[in-house]
RNA sequence: CCAGCGGUAGCAAAGCGGUUAUGCGAUGGUCUGUAAAACCAUUUUAGGCAGGUUCAACUCCUGCCCGCUGGA
């Protein structure tokens, strides 16, 4: 028997990955499954690019308030309640979107065990010095914190959950997916990727990301999770005391993150053997995807 | 022209007569349920210019150049 198809379209920033994944759809008969942490949230719309094809649904968008928390978790168990629905209906679904994250927690075949959050336990946690948390993973975890390396040691974060997950609880195994993934990667040289930003960072002004973001402030705070965005948190302190200085340094300190969130998404894709990578600046580009896709679409 | 303050790594910004400021950025990474997050490593001795004092000067002294502020 053959299994499902789902296709999957990742790459950093700024590589257009909707507007292929559009495309695809159209050519394809499919519907969209956006794997992308931070469209989720409404009202972000300027800001995280947010693109409203018409004619080609886009799931998973648009469902959360900025003062909503979201995890890979949950995600996962939504995307994949979607994958089905669209199966159900003879489509194929893709998943779009540069949290790589999110689509390592669908993809990953080995069966895992489910803890689920306590946000109890994080804000507790989360009071304590990091020295107190690599003390307590020393005595509890000892085998598992001594093969932690130096950026997993001294990150609180990923101790706090690491504790979590030891607590006593219900744990579920997942079965393993059974789809037959594509998983197809945008990607370009670095340089190519910081100049379309630094283009599309202008173009965003221009659209009136700023009164996008007093609208936000009408209903949420700077520290709801939604606003803790690239092209949200660099501006606090210009809204605290607007000024052309405060707006210039926000501006720039915005592109930097930009930049350095493409190039942590480089380095996340860039170890992933399994995807097929496609250069947008290549002569090649869009065709070659096409018939990439389809050549694969057409097997059993 | 006079006076005051200042000129420190790509940028910002301290202390100090003799060991690494630091932050940001940049570069390379980490990642198994907060990921546009969080974290790690690297960024080979920088100190406006010319002298002087000293065993030793980014640090004290003199002159010059440049910037900011105030006064004529």
């Amino acid at each position: 028997m053959s299994k499902k198809k789902v296709l999957i379209i990742s790459g950093p920033t700024s590589t257009g990955k909707t507007s292929l994944a559009v495309k695809l759809a159209q050519r394809f008969n499919g519907e969209l499954i956006s794997a992308d942490s931070r469209q989720i949230y409404r009202g972000l719309d300027i800001g995280t690019g947010k693109d409203h094809p018409s004619g080609t649904l886009i799931h998973l968008v648009d469902i959360l308030n900025p003062n909503q928390t979201f995890s890979a978790f949950q995600f996962r168990r939504l995307a994949l309640e979607k994958i089905k629905t669209i199966h159900q209906k003879k489509k194929l679904p893709i998943i779009v979107g540069g949290t790589g994250y999110y689509i390592d927690s669908l993809v990953k075949k080995e069966p895992q065990f489910l803890s689920p959050p306590r946000p109890w336990f994080r804000s507790f946690f989360n009071l304590l010095p990091s020295s107190f948390l690599k003390l307590l993973h020393l005595l509890f975890n000892r085998r598992q914190y001594l093969n932690l390396n130096q950026s997993e040691k001294n990150n609180p974060q990923r101790l706090i959950r690491k504790l979590e997950v030891k607590l006593p609880g219900k744990k579920n195994k997942i079965p393993p997916f059974p789809y037959d993934f594509l998983h197809l990667n945008l990607t370009a040289p670095q340089k190519i990727l910081n100049s379309r930003i630094d283009q599309r960072v202008k173009s965003r002004l221009k659209q009136g990301l700023l009164k996008e973001i007093e609208k936000l402030l009408v209903s949420y705070d700077w520290s709801d999770p939604g606003l803790k965005t690239l092209a949200y948190q660099e501006f606090e302190p210009y809204f605290a005391s607007p000024s052309p200085q405060t707006l210039i340094s926000a501006v720039a300190k915005w592109r930097q993150h930009e930049h350095a969130y493409a190039k942590r998404q480089l380095t996340w894709f860039k170890k992933r053997p399994a995807l097929k990578f496609f250069y947008i600046n290549s002569s090649a580009y869009p065709s070659s995807v096409i018939s990439f896709v389809a050549k694969w679409y057409n097997k059993l």
